[in-house]
DNA sequence: TATTGTTATACTCTATAACTATA
DNA sequence: TATAGTTATAGAGTATAACAATA
C-alpha cells in the first residue's frame, strides 16, 4: 500500500481565502461589502445613494444644521458635501435657508417632500436590515453592536 | 410656573447621528472605516496597501494561482488586478511564471522576499487586530464572527 | 467561440488647496 | 485672522469594452 501523499486542502477545495479569515477585520469588510451591495439596491427606487440618504436622515434629525456641521457628522470633507446638498436641494428634499446671525452659513431643513421620501426610504432600509439580520437573535445582536462599538472605540482612540 | 418647554435632545448634546444608529449596517460601516484607517497605518511600514497585502497573502496561501482566479477570490475585476500584480512583481515579492499547459495564464508564486515581507506584515496586522479587539471576550468574538457570517450570507443569497 | 492578461476609459468616493464672503 | 460655502483638482478604488494570444 502506498504512503499517503501530502496534498494541500486546495487540491480538492480550490483557491481559499482562509488565511485572511483569521482576521475579524477581513470578515467585517466582507460583511460590509455584502450589506452595501444590498443597501444600494434597497435605496435605488428612491433615487438615493447611501450618502444622500445619510445626509437626508441627519438633516431631518438635526434641523437647522449647517453644512460644516453635517460634514463633520458624516466624517467627510466640506467640499464633498456641496454636490450632495445641491442634489437634495434641486430635488426639493432639503432647503438651504440662510442662518440667522451668520450670513456665511446655511441652516439646513428637510422639506415636506424630503420628510416623506426619508420616511419611505427608511422603511425600505429597515426591511433590508431585517432581511440581512434574519437568524441573528436579539441577544447576539446586542453582542454584535457592543463588539462593533468597542472595536470602533479602540481604533479611534489611536 | 411656566409649562416645560419642548426641547429636543440636540439642544444640549449638539448634532446627533442616533437616527442612523438603529441600523446595524451603519454601525458596521463606521467600525469598518475605523478599522481600515488603523490598518492602513499598520501596513504603511511595509509599503503595502490593503489590496496588495491581500493579494500577497492569497498568492502565498494558494501557490500557482492564476490572475483570473485571484481576481475572483478577491471579488474584483481582472483588469484591476494587473497593476497590483505588476507592483508586487516589480518589487520582487511575487513571480509570474507561465502556467504549464496553458500559455495564456500565469502561475503566481510568492518569492522568498515576498514570503518574508508577508510574514512581517501579518505580524503587524495581527498586532493591529489584537489592539482593536481588546476588551472583546473570546465568546463575544465567536458571536461577532457568526453574526457577520450570517449577515454576509443573507446578503449574498440576494 | 471562449478565456487570459492587458489597455484604455469612466465613474464614484474621497482629500487638499485656494477662492469669496462673511465674521 | 478665522470660518462657511464653494471651485477646481487629484488620487484612490472599481467597473466595462475591446484587443491579442491562446485554448
Amino acid at each position: 500500500m502506498a504512503a499517503p501523499s501530502r496534498r494541500s486542502p486546495e487540491d480538492d477545495a480550490g483557491p481559499s481565502e482562509h488565511g485572511l479569515e483569521v482576521f475579524v477585520g477581513y470578515r467585517l469588510r466582507r460583511a460590509w461589502l455584502a450589506i452595501q451591495a444590498d443597501l444600494v439596491v434597497a435605496l435605488r427606487p428612491f433615487d438615493l445613494r447611501m450618502v444622500t440618504y445619510t445626509a437626508l436622515v441627519l438633516v431631518k434629525d438635526n434641523p437647522g444644521l449647517s453644512q460644516a456641521q453635517l460634514a463633520a457628522l458624516m466624517d467627510m470633507e466640506r467640499p464633498n458635501l456641496v454636490a450632495i446638498i445641491e442634489e437634495l436641494s434641486t430635488r426639493g428634499l432639503v432647503r438651504r435657508d440662510r442662518a440667522s446671525g451668520d450670513r456665511r452659513a446655511y441652516a439646513l431643513h428637510v422639506t415636506a417632500a424630503g420628510e416623506a421620501l426619508c420616511q419611505q426610504a427608511t422603511q425600505a432600509v429597515a426591511a433590508h436590515e431585517a432581511r440581512l439580520t434574519a437568524g441573528v437573535s436579539d441577544a447576539d445582536r446586542r453582542v454584535l453592536e457592543a463588539a462593533l462599538a468597542r472595536i470602533r472605540h479602540n481604533a479611534e482612540r489611536g
